[in-house]
DNA sequence: ATCGGGTAGTTGAACACTCAACAGCGACGA
DNA sequence: TCGTCGCTGTTGAGTGTTCAACTACCCGAT
C-alpha cells in the first residue's frame, strides 16, 4: 500500500545538495549582516521594500504581502525596528485600524550601509560561481517553484539595493 | 569611492525571484511536517541522519557536522527528541566528554510515518515542476555556491528516507 | 606527573518566528 | 440605527536558534 513515488537516486543527490546549499547559504548571509550591521537578514528587507516604497511607507499589511510575512511577525519586527530607531509608526489618516510603518533618516542611513557588503556576499557566494546560462535556468526554476507553491504575489521587481 | 560590484537588473530579478522561493518552499516543507508529524524540517532531518548511521547511532559532533548544525542547536534539539522518546543519549565508551544519540524504534517509526507526506511534497513542489534538465542545472548550481561557501563537507549521499 | 591548550557537550539568556486569542474598526444589510 | 461579519494589527505564550560562558575531558610537552 506504498503509493508515495520515492525520489531516484539521482533526485535523491539533487535534492540533498540542494537543500544543505539553501540553508549554508542562507547561515552565510545572515551572519554577514548580522555581523556588520546589526541586523538579521528579514529586517534587512524589511528595510529595503520600504526604501522603495512612495514616501518610504507602506501599510503594515501591504509591507507584510510584499514579504511574505505573517503580520504577527512584521509587528514585532516592526517593534525591534523601532527600537533601534530605524522605523516609525503612524495612524493611518483614512482607516483608523491601520498603521504605518515610515523608514527614517537613521533607517535609510543604515540601509544605504549595510548595502555593499550585503550585495557583496550575494555576488560572491551567488553569482561569481555560476555561469550565465546557470543563473538564467535559477531564474527559471524559482518562478516554476514559486508559481507551484500558491496562486502567489511578490514576484513584481524591487529595484535596487539587492 | 563605491567599488561595490552592484547587481545588473537582470541579476536582481533573478535575486529576489530566487531568494523568496527559498523562503517560500521552505516555510511550505515546515508547515507540512509540523502539521502531519508535529516535528520541525530540522528535527527530520536529524533523525533521517541517524537512521543512515549504523547502529542508529552517532556521536553528537559527527551528527552536528553531518547537518552542518551547531553543537549546542544540536544539543538542544536532542533533549527534545528526548523528551518526545524519538532518541535516547547514551555515554561513549572510548572517550568520556562524548555523549551519543541514538535512535529510538519509536524514533525510527515516526520517522517512517512521516517520510511518504515529506517525500510527496518535496515531489510536487520541486521535481514534478521542474524538467529533468532544470534537475540536472539545479543540482550543479547547488554543488557551485555549496563548494565557495567554506571547505566543506556533508555532500556524501544519505541513502533513502528522502 | 602535571600543566596547558584544545575538544566535546551542555546551559541560560537573548532573539526571531508561530500560533491562537484578542481589541478595534469598517462595511454591509435588516 | 443597529448587528454582524470580516479585516487590521497587536499581544503573549510556546518553540527553535544563536551566542557566550562554562564544565569536563583528552592529549601532548615539559
Amino acid at each position: 500500500m506504498d503509493d508515495t513515488r520515492w525520489l531516484t537516486d539521482a533526485e535523491r543527490d539533487v535534492w540533498r545538495t540542494f537543500i544543505t546549499m539553501v540553508g549554508a547559504f542562507g547561515d552565510h548571509l545572515d551572519k554577514q549582516l548580522q555581523r556588520d550591521s546589526a541586523m538579521p537578514y528579514t529586517y534587512y528587507e524589511i528595510l529595503v521594500v520600504l526604501s522603495h516604497a512612495p514616501g518610504r511607507a507602506l501599510r503594515m499589511s501591504e509591507l507584510a504581502g510584499l514579504r511574505g510575512a505573517s503580520r504577527s511577525r512584521l509587528s514585532h519586527a516592526v517593534s525591534r525596528l523601532e527600537e533601534a530607531g530605524w522605523v516609525e509608526r503612524r495612524e493611518c489618516p483614512t482607516d483608523k485600524r491601520g498603521s504605518i510603518a515610515v523608514l527614517t533618516d537613521e533607517g535609510f542611513a543604515a540601509l544605504a550601509a549595510a548595502a555593499p557588503g550585503h550585495v557583496t556576499t550575494v555576488r560572491e557566494a551567488l553569482f561569481d560561481r555560476l555561469t550565465p546560462e546557470q543563473v538564467a535556468v535559477l531564474g527559471q526554476i524559482s518562478v516554476a517553484v514559486l508559481d507551484g507553491l500558491d496562486p502567489d504575489k511578490c514576484l513584481p521587481g524591487n529595484r535596487e539595493l539587492g
